[in-house]
DNA sequence: CCAAAAGTGTTCATTCTACACCCATGG
DNA sequence: CCATGGGTGTAGAATGAACACTTTTGG
């Protein structure tokens, strides 16, 4: 994209005007996956500098011709294959030497899914990819911590909310007990199991089916599935 | 800041790497202001191109050496000469064609204060500069209608929370059903009295003055102050 | 029959809502 | 005395927390 020069606009700035037009921009992504009761984030080893070799979140500069969301959805894609997930803007971070190569501003993106549908794979910048559970997230290259923060705590807000997004998580058919134990995973207590049942029936986000568990040693529970409609409308 | 060639880093894009670091960015600010029982944003009317003219949230590109909680304090202090406000970020916008200058992101910023201590001044870059009622905002530039919206949903959440953000509008000094008719006013809904003062009271934010209103034909209300510490707490 | 998890019911305390009513001041 | 808003009390409904209990399956 050429630009008019500075006069043409009226801009009176104390520095040149190309100056202001040096910023890379890029995403970050804290993916959460969950499986078989526990929740993982992806995680990279990065294959380039800065920071070569240490774990990251996934995440790569955008192009000049993209947005952000466009940016995040292709990183997605890239890494995990998959597509239409629930994704959400987590914010900027900007501290002026938060990398090396020169001014880059960051958004961090969240996105959920459940880990059944897919493998990963690694792209030729990535030398490793990984699920890392919640409780074992290393330190991490930039600020990336601080990303990954911001998104645990959007997560556990949005489990605790009228609004429950943590459905995002879960296989397409799941028992309310697995549900359960996926929030107190996350949110680290124990709740209540009967007045969850309650609130979350009540809530009426859920969909009973006429199917049950198979072969466990116990009375087999009921599936449910999300009822995308009425989780949309609240 | 000096960048190394592409390679040192092992970096393999597509396109030079140097076309990723044109990207401008700017801050744009939402600034509520309360006075008399009405609430305000601040505007201006863009003295440069593109939109010459027209009204949009205060906002700049932010310096190379500047992030960007540093550039919305310094567009407030310019503006307004308020310092030590409450702000918070509203999040990026950056679809690729919202700016005529060049590739821009922006980072929306949320303010608040009461209008009695200060007179804003409007800057050389600035044509005029007004305090506009929430109900009377008009088309503004840029993208700047859809981050006042995200900017007034935050402002009506934090007033219906358990954490009244809200105070921040009000005087030092104020009553509570002053409280209640600013917050009636942003919700644009009715609320009982008696509830709201009970909820409130009960929330233990506030501390009762000794003192009441003056002139007042009715039987004069009871002061309170913020009781910064318990709401810094929450 | 037992173990284990599914699923229900009941009680009590707390909070929310609606609304009636009394109080203090200026004029 | 009245008008005006300030301020309180209460009853009933709705919600939430704690916990005991019943049900259904495999082995």
């Amino acid at each position: 994209m050429k630009r008019k020069p500075a006069e043409y606009y009226g801009y009176k700035y104390d520095i040149p005007l190309d100056e202001f037009f040096q910023f890379g921009v890029s995403v970050d992504c804290v993916i959460f996956g969950y499986k078989e009761g526990k929740v993982y984030i992806l995680l990279i080893r990065r294959g380039a500098k800065p920071y070569e070799d240490q774990w990251a979140l996934p995440g790569d500069l955008i192009y000049p011709k993209e947005n952000l969301e466009d940016g995040a959805k292709r990183i997605l894609i890239e890494l995990t294959g998959l597509q239409d997930v629930f994704m959400e803007q987590l914010g900027a971070f900007s501290e002026v030497d938060r990398h090396t190569l020169g001014r880059v501003i960051t958004v961090g993106y969240f996105a959920m899914n459940h880990l059944d549908k897919f493998n990963p794979k690694a792209q030729s910048w990535v030398k490793e990819l990984s699920w890392v559970e919640l409780t074992e997230v290393p330190q991490l290259a930039f600020d990336h911590n601080d990303i990954y923060d911001n998104a645990l705590r959007k997560l556990r807000n949005y489990l605790k909310s009228d609004k429950p997004i943590g459905f995002e998580l879960l296989p397409e058919k799941f028992t309310l007990l697995e549900y359960l134990n996926m929030v107190e995973y996350v949110l680290g207590e124990k709740l209540d199991k009967a007045n969850f049942r309650k609130r979350l029936l009540a809530a009426d986000f859920l969909v009973p089916l006429n199917e049950r568990q198979k072969n466990v040693n116990h009375r087999p529970a009921k599936l449910y599935k999300v009822n995308q409609i009425k989780l949309f409308e609240k």
